[in-house]
Parts: C-alpha cells; sequence; structure tokens
RNA sequence: GGUGAUGUAGCUCAGCUGGUUAGAGCACAGGAUUCAUAAUCCUGGGGUCGAGGGUUCAAGUCCCUCUUUCACCA
C-alpha cells in the first residue's frame, strides 16, 4: 500500500555557509526518505532558505549589497553543497518567494480571525543612531551578577547567569556603539496560552520521541506565554496585513517555509497541495529538525496550523548536535568544517553519509565525529568488508567465464541475507541507522567467510572445477548486490555505479526476492572506492585554521542551528575570544641580516622559547641597522600561518609602530620579561 | 541556578520489560591464507559497566546522593 508523504528538514539560515553539523541533519533525512522511496511510497522531500531576519539585514548592508541578493548568492551555495552531498531534495526554495508571503499572510489572517492574535505595547530598546529596535543579541554590556564586560543581552557567557537586556550596566548598541534608548511599540502577540489544551494533547499523541515529550511537559509546567510574532521596520521580512510598519518575526514565516516549498512544488508538477494541508489530511507529515528548535516545532508550528485551519505533523524527529573528536567544533581547532572543505579534500561524500548513519540513532544524543575513527571506520568497513567481496571473485567472472554467473539454488549464506532485509528495513524506519549498519557489516563479515571458507582462487587452480569456481563467484556477487541494495539509501552513488557493473535494474526494496540468474553477464570489475588517506583528514583540519583569519561573518560554532544569531557582527568592536586566538610572544632576535636583493626586509632570527628559532622577515630594513637588533627583545604573532616569501618561509610576524610621520618602530617589553612569554 | 539527557574495553558504540562467567567493530598480539588497490579468515589478551549507598534470591539494567559531558530555559 503506497503511503503519500511529506517530509521536511529545518531551513538553514541564509548567513552561513553549510558545514558537517548540519549536514547531519540533511544526511539523515535523505537516507530515510530514500529508503521510504525504495519501499515504493508517494514522498516528497521539500526544505529552503531561511532568510528573513535583522541579521541578514545588517550583513547585508554591511557587505554593500541588497538582502535580496545576498540570499540568492547564499541559495546558489547550499544547493550546489547539498547536491554533492546527495541530499535528494526534491524541492529546494526560499522563504522569501510569493508563495510564503501570501501563506504566511493567509494564516495570519486566519488566526487573527480566529481570536489567537493579540495587540501589545511594549517597551524595548532602540538604537537612536541607527533608528532601529535591537534584538536582546544585539544589545552588549556589562554583565549585571559578574561585571564581565562585553556580555550579550540575554545571558553572560562567562557566569551564565540569563537577565533581561535592561540590566546590563552600561548598555550599548552593538550594531552603531550607540547607548540604546527604552521606546514604546505597539507588537502583535500569538495567544499560545490560548491553545494549552490543544497541544498537551497533541504533544502526547505519539507525534514526538520520549525524551522530548518530556521537554514539553518541562514547558507546560513553565506555562505558556503568548508569543511576540511581530518585529518593526526596518526588518527584511514579510509586512504584517494592515499593520504598516510592521513585519512578521522571521520564525513566524520560516516553518510556512516548508509548506511554500512543497507549494510552489506542486505549481511546478501537477500535485495538490491540499490533499497534504487541508485539515483531516490522511498524508502524513514529517519534521526532521535538531534538538535546539523543538520549541519552535512542537509548539508554536502545530498551534499555527492546527488554528488556521491546516493538518498538523504528524511526527516531529529530534537529533543531537555534531562533535568533532569530543568536543564542539571550533575554529582554532581546525574541526569547523565547512562542507565545501571537506568536499574539497576528502572528495568522496558517501565517506561522511556512512560515518554518520553508523553514528545515528533515533534519540536526541549528540553523536561524535571521530576523526580517526571516521577513517578506520570507512576503510575497514566499506572497502576492506563490502567491496572486497566484489574485489576479490569478480575477476574469476569476467575472466574464466566471459563476465556469466551461474548461482547455485540454495546458498544458506545467500539465504540469510535475504532472510535479514525485515529487521534492517525495520531499523531503517526508526531512523535506528546504527543498528541496521550493524547488522550489514555483520552479513559482509558472513560474506568474507564464506569465500574464504569455498578459498575459489585453489579451485582456479586446479583442473575440473571450474562449474564450482563460477558458482562460489556467482554466490558471493548475489551476496553483493543484497548488501548494495541493502546500503543504497546511505549510499546512492555508489549503489547506481554497482547497478552498472552487475548489469541490473535500479533496485527497490523489493528486489531482495530477486537473484541474479544464471547466464547473466555482468561488466568489468572497477575498483569503486579507495581507502581515506589519513592524511588528507590531516590537510583538511589544517586548512580549516589557516583559513582563521580570512574567515568573515561569523557562522555559528554550535550544531546545526537554523537560527538566533549567536555570534552576530558586533560592530567595531571584537571579542575577548578573538583577540585570545593572536599568539603574542616575546621574542629575543638572536639574529639579524640584510637580505640579498631586497630593499625594505631585514632576516631575523627569532627565539621564543621553543625547540627551534624562527625566521621571519621584516619590512624595517630602513630604521634599523641589524647589528643594533641582535640580543634585542620585541613582540612577535607566534601563530601567524607561514607564508612563503621570494627570499624564504617567514613564520610569524614582527609588531613595529607607524604612520606618516614616521617608523616603523619594533617594541620593546618592560625589563623582566622573557623570550617565549606569552603576550596578554 | 532549574530542567532534560549522558558517562560500558585504547577508540567508536550495542546491551529489550533486572536473570547464566558483560558484547561487537576498529586497534593490539599470535596463527592461517594470498583471490582481492595489505584486503580476508581463525584464535587471543584487555572492562570493579562514572563514584558511593540502597531495593532484590539476582542490577550495567530499578531507587537515592554525588560527579562528568552536552543541551534547553521560550
Amino acid at each position: 500500500m503506497a503511503r503519500k508523504i511529506l517530509v521536511t528538514s529545518a531551513l538553514p539560515y541564509a548567513n552561513g555557509s553549510i558545514h558537517l553539523g548540519h549536514l547531519v541533519e540533511y544526511i539523515q533525512t535523505d537516507i530515510w526518505v530514500r529508503f521510504q522511496k525504495m519501499q515504493g511510497h508517494e514522498l516528497h522531500y521539500v526544505c529552503a532558505d531561511d532568510t528573513h531576519g535583522t541579521p541578514i539585514m545588517l550583513r547585508a548592508e554591511k557587505e554593500g549589497i541588497t538582502p535580496e541578493s545576498l540570499i540568492e548568492g547564499v541559495h546558489k551555495e547550499h544547493s550546489a553543497d547539498f547536491a554533492e552531498f546527495l541530499v535528494g531534495f526534491d524541492n529546494y526554495y526560499s522563504t522569501n518567494s510569493d508563495e510564503n508571503k501570501t501563506l504566511s499572510q493567509n494564516i495570519y489572517r486566519a488566526l487573527k480571525a480566529n481570536g489567537k492574535i493579540a495587540t501589545k505595547t511594549i517597551e524595548q530598546f532602540y538604537d537612536p543612531v541607527k533608528n532601529m529596535f535591537l534584538p536582546d543579541r544585539f544589545i552588549k554590556g556589562e554583565c549585571p551578577k559578574c561585571h564581565a564586560k562585553d556580555q550579550y543581552g540575554d545571558s553572560c557567557e562567562v557566569c551564565g547567569a540569563t537577565y533581561n537586556p535592561t540590566e546590563l550596566i552600561d548598555a550599548y548598541s552593538a550594531v552603531s556603539g550607540a547607548t540604546p534608548v527604552r521606546k514604546e511599540t505597539e507588537h502583535h502577540f500569538f495567544k499560545l496560552s490560548d491553545c494549552e489544551a490543544f497541544l498537551k494533547e497533541w504533544t502526547r499523541s505519539g507525534t514526538l520521541q520520549g525524551e522530548a515529550a518530556n521537554k514539553m511537559g518541562e514547558w507546560f509546567e513553565n506555562g505558556l506565554n503568548d508569543w511576540d510574532i511581530s518585529r518593526d521596520a526596518p526588518y527584511f521580512g514579510f509586512e504584517i496585513p494592515d499593520a504598516p510598519g510592521k513585519y512578521f518575526y522571521v520564525w513566524l514565516d520560516a516553518p510556512i517555509g516548508y509548506m511554500a516549498s512543497f507549494k510552489n512544488l506542486c505549481d511546478k508538477n501537477g500535485l495538490d497541495f491540499d490533499e497534504y494541508w487541508k485539515a483531516g489530511s490522511d498524508t502524513e507529515l514529517y519534521h526532521f529538525i535538531g534538538k535546539d528548535i523543538l520549541y519552535f516545532h512542537a509548539l508554536f508550528w502545530p498551534a499555527t496550523l492546527e488554528y488556521s485551519g491546516y493538518r498538523t505533523p504528524t511526527q516531529v524527529f529530534a537529533h543531537g548536535f555534531l562533535t568533532v573528536n569530543g568536543e564542539k567544533m571550533s575554529k582554532s581547532r581546525g574541526t569547523f568544517i565547512t562542507a565545501r572543505s571537506y568536499l574539497d579534500h576528502i572528495k568522496n561524500p558517501e565517506y561522511l553519509r556512512y560515518y554518520y548513519a553508523a553514528k545515528l540513532n533515533s534519540t536526541m544524543e549528540d553523536i561524535d565525529l571521530n576523526l580517526e575513527d571516521f577513517v578506520a571506520r570507512v576503510n575497514s568497513d566499506l572497502v576492506g568488508k563490502y567491496i572486497n567481496i566484489a574485489s576479490r571473485t569478480a575477476g574469476f567472472i569476467n575472466k574464466r567465464f566471459d563476465g556469466k554467473l551461474n548461482p547455485s539454488a540454495d546458498n544458506a549464506v545467500v539465504a540469510e541475507l535475504k532472510s535479514a532485509a525485515a529487521d534492517i528495513a525495520k531499523a531503517y524506519v526508526a531512523r535506528d541507522y546504527g543498528k541496521a549498519l550493524r547488522e550489514i557489516m555483520r552479513l559482509s563479515d558472513l560474506a568474507n567467510g564464506f569465500v574464504a571458507e569455498k578459498a575459489p582462487w585453489v579451485m582456479a587452480k586446479q583442473e575440473g572445477q571450474d562449474a564450482e569456481l563460477q558458482q562460489v563467484c556467482s554466490d558471493a556477487l548475489e551476496m553483493f548486490r543484497l548488501l548494495t541494495l541493502y546500503l543504497k539509501p546511505v549510499l546512492p552513488k555508489l549503489a547506481v555505479e554497482i547497478e552498472a557493473f552487475l548489469n541490473i535494474a535500479p533496485m527497490q526494496w523489493h528486489s531482495v526476492e530477486a537473484s541474479l540468474s544464471a547466464q547473466h553477464a555482468i561488466n568489468q570489475y572497477n575498483h569503486l572506492i579507495t581507502r581515506i588517506d589519513p592524511k588528507a583528514i590531516e590537510a583538511m583540519v589544517d586548512s580549516n585554521k589557516a583559513n582563521l583569519q580570512s574567515t568573515e561573518a561569523p557562522v555559528k560554532a554550535d550544531a546545526v542551528k537554523t537560527k538566533v544569531p549567536q555570534e552576530q557582527a558586533a560592530g567595531d568592536y571584537i571579542q575577548i575570544d578573538d583577540f585570545t586566538k593572536v599568539d603574542l610572544r616575546i621574542a629575543k632576535i638572536v639574529n639579524a641580516e640584510h637580505v640579498e636583493g631586497a630593499d625594505k626586509l631585514l632576516k631575523l632570527t627569532l627565539d621564543i622559547g621553543e625547540e627551534n628559532t624562527r625566521q621571519v622577515f621584516a619590512g624595517i630594513k630602513s630604521a634599523y641597522d641589524p647589528e643594533t637588533l641582535k640580543g634585542r627583545l620585541t613582540v612577535m604573532v607566534a601563530n601567524l600561518a607561514p607564508r612563503k616569501m621570494k627570499f624564504g618561509m617567514s613564520e610569524g610576524m614582527v609588531l613595529a609602530a607607524s604612520d606618516e610621520s614616521g617608523g616603523p618602530f619594533i617594541l620593546s617589553p618592560d625589563s623582566g620579561a622573557q623570550a617565549g612569554m606569552k603576550v596578554k
């Protein structure tokens, strides 16, 4: 019985690049989608860029472009990244679309007609220089508890205290630096408190994972507050009907973007939008999200749908965050890895898909990408076990039997592989991919054991054993076919290549019942995947470290956060973290000399307390005689990426002051400083 | 601070409603094999299941306290 299913992944914010944290979700969803499609269900997988809000507006302004042109560029980049990671959206759209505007405004009107909208005058911080209201995150100041400087308006990153922006000491606008003033404004609210009975029922009706339902219980206990859904101009978003100068808060129109993307798909290929979205629809709707945005998807979203006359989601699937080598992704450790950087260095996206799948289950637990384990696992499972089955048997079939197969009628190992289909399918359905892959690898071990036991290479050397040789290898390839089928949701591209090698039609799940038949001819075997070179991992990590200085506009350091700008452009200020990235050291100039052919540079040999001295080229020839520099202490940037210059490698930078009136003047520490001391 | 989760061999993880000497893969050691882009097969060493207390004939599995790591607090 073919089901009709609509699936979404959370919308990535159009303010940064896709990174490995995002990919957990898209790969998780894509595997599920591909599996369900293989079952023969009618399934549509839609997504979009989330394009509205203050951070987008300010970033576009900073780059001197319109928000529209900013999000257009990001849309292209995101689309390319997803395509290369084999994330098979049926539609990848934008929340800044006509469909979304119409849907958002109509939903708002319906909510209003249903008495779910209220207006209230609130007082907010306002930037008198930029003439705009400031979100909490864009107000900074001194923490009222621990007096740490430059903390955000909602919580202190030093002591962890939470407070209102009004409590900050010496608050300033992160946009202009001006002192914010309090100003009254009328906001529109969605009366979530009116929806409590419905939501309690909905969250308890099997729509959420157990852990998520617990979380809901906690939120219910605290009581539901009305939801502020409006923002004042200037704001990049959709205007609220009959409320000039008021815009929908980005989180209102973002999930409606799921509908808009699907609407757009319907208009393109004739699907019936209402069949999937009308109240009481018997089609299925699933949202894959990160655990951080559960609140929006399990409270606001179903309530919005329910009270605007639409169906509610069948289930919401939340996953955990990604850590790399057991820690939060970090730019300074080089583990903040973008999708593009992975593709540049590792190339094959299916390795990551396999590894994530091996770690994923149905819970909200975080998953860890351990880079060493990644290499070991992919090399051992995929190359050593799985591909090896074809690699070690196809040669005999090609060379000795002209590619023709002749499988046995009742191979016990083949039978066991086939009988595992139901369990594997069950694990996929339950999003317990780790379990599915453990089983598939157990079966791969069985297949390799079968080959080892039969020893076809021995048969190949003996007279009169051709028939058995052909049969053993044919059976092994049948096992390989089944394993490929089971892995197809995870490794779709490889599966297609193997289908071509085996000379068979694209496999569906029911192809488990089929078999490679006698006299069926396969094609020449070419090795399909190679091992990951650990050096590629190293290079990837290094390049992400090296990119540090050139990385613009901070992308969030957390895993899949589709919202909430955590580290948005803070005007002209930097954070203490930014400063501590620069490793300043006291350096002793052990040698200084002229460089032949260079008219500005001196070659310095610096001792910073390390085993080896550093060679640094400094543009100070015009002001210093090398001889007078020897033995002096100065300050250098020790962690500046080494740079190859015409005259050799420069392994750092010496600091010096200058302007039109003179210089350069190098720095000297006060007496007592020793070579190697950190400057901070 | 409150709440939810989490801590099992060197690494990454399984262990269903409590029940025989705690499992897998990788890594490591020994052996076999040479068909396979050193892949494969067999055997083995290795864990007081975060700590302490309790319930029970019996606890990694239930309860309490503490602790680690992570997240959420709209």
